[in-house]
DNA sequence: GTCTATAGTCGGATAGAC
DNA sequence: GTCTATCCGACTATAGAC
């Protein structure tokens, strides 16, 4: 009973300092995170980073996998979904269409709401000037990409490694990504507070609408399947 | 002869450590940025932060207001332009898709290449955590929004200050800017190596294609003025 | 495994000579 | 206006007691 408790508070520190430096690393940047402030916030040991990670850098990099796990974890379903209809050769274009959507509407919701403030900044800092640290959480991300251009490419008739395929996906990304990179100036200009429930729901309504216009299926849009989701505005 | 070079030398001196100090704060951020370094790169003595801006944290407010005053120098002539369109009761609805387009044609050329490296990162870390200085930016670039959003609420027939005209107008934004603020992942996963003009062009061949797309006129939409601009590829 | 104490480095800021 | 010299605080990392 002993050992076990020793193990486990072992795991409980290191798991402590990992949340707390996501935490520091992406509000402050690494230069910015002090180890001291980091371990009084965790509430561990000034040395314990360097017992549990081995330094501040390695601290860094576990931080990185940390995040780069829950995407994989958080996005698995999703993906695996989105995989099934697009790998199905009788696959109507309704469907296609619809899961392209279901898919970004997931995005949406993970990179706008779900994903802690923090570790959206720690992201971005790591697009804007990458260290080894973006490969990592790249290797996560990238499934999705590679399962939306694969849709979309069935959707306009061409290859999914075709530069207008990935100018496409990029293109819808930067939709809803603009809310979360330019977020300062994206609040000011809508005139919000926060992206909320409700704004979220507006972002993904728009980005819908706006994704079939894209696929030129201008007139035919249906609303969103209304009983799958019942969202409370907030 | 000898007081008009002291005069010189010392706004020399300012413009050198302004400089230096937004490449420094864009790629390496407040915290990451030594007094020392940025002095070694610009040339002058230590104390010359203190003596010209009042310490580490005025010369960077001083930079932002730098950057403030660049992009208003940069964006004005478009802006005439755009709002004397915006301002007429008679414009067509070609003449404003048209205008919408050519502003947004200009904002991506200024974002995606104009800008320099260092200059993009501090706007974008602004973005992210926002300091006073970005209140400073955000001033220089809010014009560009409220013409926009007047054309595009014209575009649409609603008032500019209409949700969906906000939401259109980010949205279209955010499919430019997301190779900027994306870039590392946008790199990838385009396979470019960087965007340089032969990228630029495709991002703004396509961007023009969606936000004709966006705005219904798909079958319609006419190549870009041939005569207008002839770019080289790189 | 966790702690205290401390070494060694580097940061921003200032005093005072020229 | 610009320089050298220096202060003092904060940082990461390590040694060694418990």
């Amino acid at each position: 009973m002993v050992g076990q408790s020793k193990q486990n508070r072992s795991e409980i520190t290191r798991r402590r300092v990992l949340e707390a430096a996501i935490d520091a690393f992406g509000s402050r940047g690494f230069e910015g995170t002090s180890t001291r402030e980091l371990v009084d916030r965790a509430g561990v040991n000034l040395v314990a980073i360097h017992y549990h990670f081995g330094g501040k850098e390695a601290l860094y990099r576990c931080a990185a996998e940390h995040i780069a796990h829950t995407i994989r974890e958080r996005g698995r379903a999703g993906l695996v979904r989105a995989r099934a209809t697009a790998g199905r050769p009788d696959a109507t274009r309704a469907e296609l269409i619809e899961c392209i959507c279901e898919l970004f509407d997931q995005a949406a919701a993970f990179t706008l709401a779900d994903l802690p403030e923090s570790w959206r900044r720690f992201l971005i800092r790591e697009q804007v000037e990458p260290t080894g640290a973006f490969d990592v959480m790249f290797r996560a991300i990238r499934p999705f990409f590679q399962v939306a251009s694969t849709i979309l490419g069935r959707l306009i008739g061409r290859r999914s490694s075709h530069p207008e395929v990935r100018l496409l996906m990029m293109m819808i990304f930067g939709q809803l990504s603009v809310f979360r990179t330019n977020r300062a100036a994206a609040l000011r200009l809508m005139g919000w507070r926060r992206v909320g429930p409700c704004e979220l729901e507006q972002v993904r309504e728009t980005a819908r609408k706006y994704i079939m216009a894209l696929l030129g299926e201008g007139g035919t849009a249906p609303p969103r399947a209304a009983t799958r989701r019942r969202r409370r505005f907030a």
